[in-house]
DNA sequence: CATATTGTTCGACATAACTCGAACAAGGCA
DNA sequence: TGCCTTGTTCGAGTTATGTCGAACAATATG
């Protein structure tokens, strides 16, 4: 499996990165990774089937929230908290403190 | 017309909020009323039509986000600021403050 | 009352988005 | 090599969302 292509920070779009936080199953998924750092795919697949988590890590990584960092069979995740607060700052905290 | 129906405080969901911001349209809409802080739905339309932008602020509205008083034939919108800002605290600002 | 102004509502259409099974790809290991 | 694990990709189906014209409602004004 190649690497992942990660978008620039510079080219991170608001409504872009809104969206892919406007969805429940994403929002959970941010969550946990702000709890545990990083963690693969498999670990955050609650009752969704692995085509649907896929989806949703795509969206993410897309729009620039996480990284994905493939080491052997596994793809750990992790969100890209300093860039995101580089260019949206204090969004990610907002959203990670929100009930 | 009948006044309108805006949610209240507690009620305010993440994700609808995040979806409401997560469009063009709206954001604009948003920023704009950050500015002027109040304004009628005509001064907000620009090359889109009365029907879209009607549909846009009942979404901002139905998420929480703004609020609509009505005056005579004009229906006049501002941001919830301090409502918003006491759910989700830092959030409204970060999507200002964006590029 | 007649008319203009402001927006809403309705309905239809187009597009985007989420969901999920099935097939596929790549690495690790016996 | 054969098989298991971990994820991706594809395709189809369903639902949600945005767009816009046309008709309607409410208020103000001549």
């Amino acid at each position: 499996m190649a690497a992942y292509d990660h978008p620039d920070l510079a080219t991170f779009e608001l409504t872009v990165v809104l969206r892919a936080l406007a969805d429940p199953a994403r929002l959970e998924i941010v969550r946990h990774l702000a709890r545990v750092g990083e963690a693969n795919c498999a670990t955050l697949i609650g009752t969704r089937p692995k085509s649907s988590m896929s989806h949703h890590f795509q969206v993410l990584r897309d729009s620039g929230i996480l990284r994905t960092r493939i080491e052997g069979v596994q793809h750990r995740n992790s969100l890209r908290r300093e860039e995101l607060d580089t260019r949206f700052p204090g969004l990610l905290m907002a959203v990670l403190n929100a009930p």
